[in-house]
DNA sequence: GACAATATTTCAGTGGTGATGAATAAAGCC
DNA sequence: GGCTTTATTCATCACCACTGAAATATTGTC
């Protein structure tokens, strides 16, 4: 004579809320933010819709609890850092690569990149952490004239690798080896940290050239 | 007694369309594709909001209509090519930096690329785009080995270019002047588009290294 | 100028969205 | 066993893009 329970807390431990982001982070990764509806990721993880205002807030406020960052890009620029700076730029690639191409982070980068562009919130939050935690820092650990600008020169390349290769997926760059990419993009890496002096924007008879590397 | 026509085509000949396109292109350009709705654009345009349907199908109709492009990058990637190849990396930066900070044609190509990344039919477009206009162009005009491969080292650091300065906006690269753009990545940019030969990856202990500039 | 064809406009919906608030029930605590 | 906290359901809101039918103006044809 059990009639199932309307209303009130289900019996047991059910970890409702985990389940909610379990479904929601896989819907996310491979549907982007807006394709997801609340409602699809409530029928899947058999929960009422209203549970997911209740431990998120917000569809925004799911979005971030099912893709909180498992790699933090500070820790990740301070290794690539404290190496040998004559290798310094072919180690950035290799750790750029490594986090983008690795299947358990790479889909999470991309989803949270994609997203960036459209809402101005997240774009914002990336651009402080672009600035404070990556160009700053390379740029304190370069020194010397114009540190900022030629770390931004540097990030900005890094940036087209991201774009092309992850974002765009143009080709060749999406489907070049990670060593190939790492040997092509290289020099022209480690040039841009050199500085231009004042020369003129045109060719290459700079009088006063006192770059040798 | 002229009670106010309830139904049915206005007299005269208002240019609803062109009033609605109006509206559309401003507000999308300042608010961004999802910011907007329908609803607000009708309002604002003194339309029905059917019309829009009526004369554009769908939200994303209108806003291909409203932000049609201007700029035809094969056009521009025609010109840059065709000029001298010792200074095609100034050229580039020049002819890049002059359509985004171009107040005409910014605004619609940063609108245009805001959402890209958010949709996929936008983002193959834009692929497609980079692909066939832009790389295989640059590749056929430079030739020798691997010229696929080191025009897309070229265009991914033009693709940095765009997305530090115009989509993120980090600083210093967002206020850095023109001049100072194309004097700081000109070089790396020319770098990008030599071979780098089968050296290994790592420092610059070359034993065949021919690269002398 | 009659009249049919076509283009434009309005209205009244449809089914979807994210979010909220009140009612209810279980769990945890004393 | 009472009390508070936490979890769950339901009903509903306001808004969204989009649609179909009806009404009216314009345009073309003879």
């Amino acid at each position: 004579m059990n009639k199932a329970p309307r209303r009130g807390r289900r019996p047991g431990s059910p970890d409702t809320r985990t389940a909610i982001l379990d479904v929601a982070r896989r819907r996310f990764l491979d549907q982007g933010y807006h394709a997801v509806t609340l409602r699809s990721v409530a029928a899947e993880a058999d929960v009422d819709l209203a549970l997911i205002s209740y431990f998120f807030g917000s569809k925004k406020g799911l979005f971030g609890a099912a893709l909180a960052l498992s790699v933090n890009p500070a820790d990740v620029v301070t290794q690539v850092l404290e190496g040998d700076p004559a290798t310094f730029p072919q180690r950035a690639l290799q750790r750029v690569l490594a986090a983008w191409d690795d299947p358990e982070s790479g889909p999470t980068l991309l989803a949270l990149f994609r997203n960036t562009m459209q809402d101005d919130t997240f774009a914002a939050l990336v651009k402080e952490v672009v600035e404070r935690e990556i160009v700053d820092r390379v740029a304190a650990s370069l020194g010397g004239t114009a540190a900022r600008r030629r770390a931004m020169a540097f990030c900005s390349q890094i940036a087209g690798l991201i774009a092309t290769r992850y974002l765009l997926r143009v080709e060749p760059m999406a489907s070049m080896s990670q060593e190939e990419i790492i040997r092509r993009l290289g020099p022209a890496l480690r040039q841009s940290l050199s500085d231009p002096g004042r020369t003129s924007p045109q060719s290459r008879p700079a009088p006063l050239s006192r770059r040798q590397r």
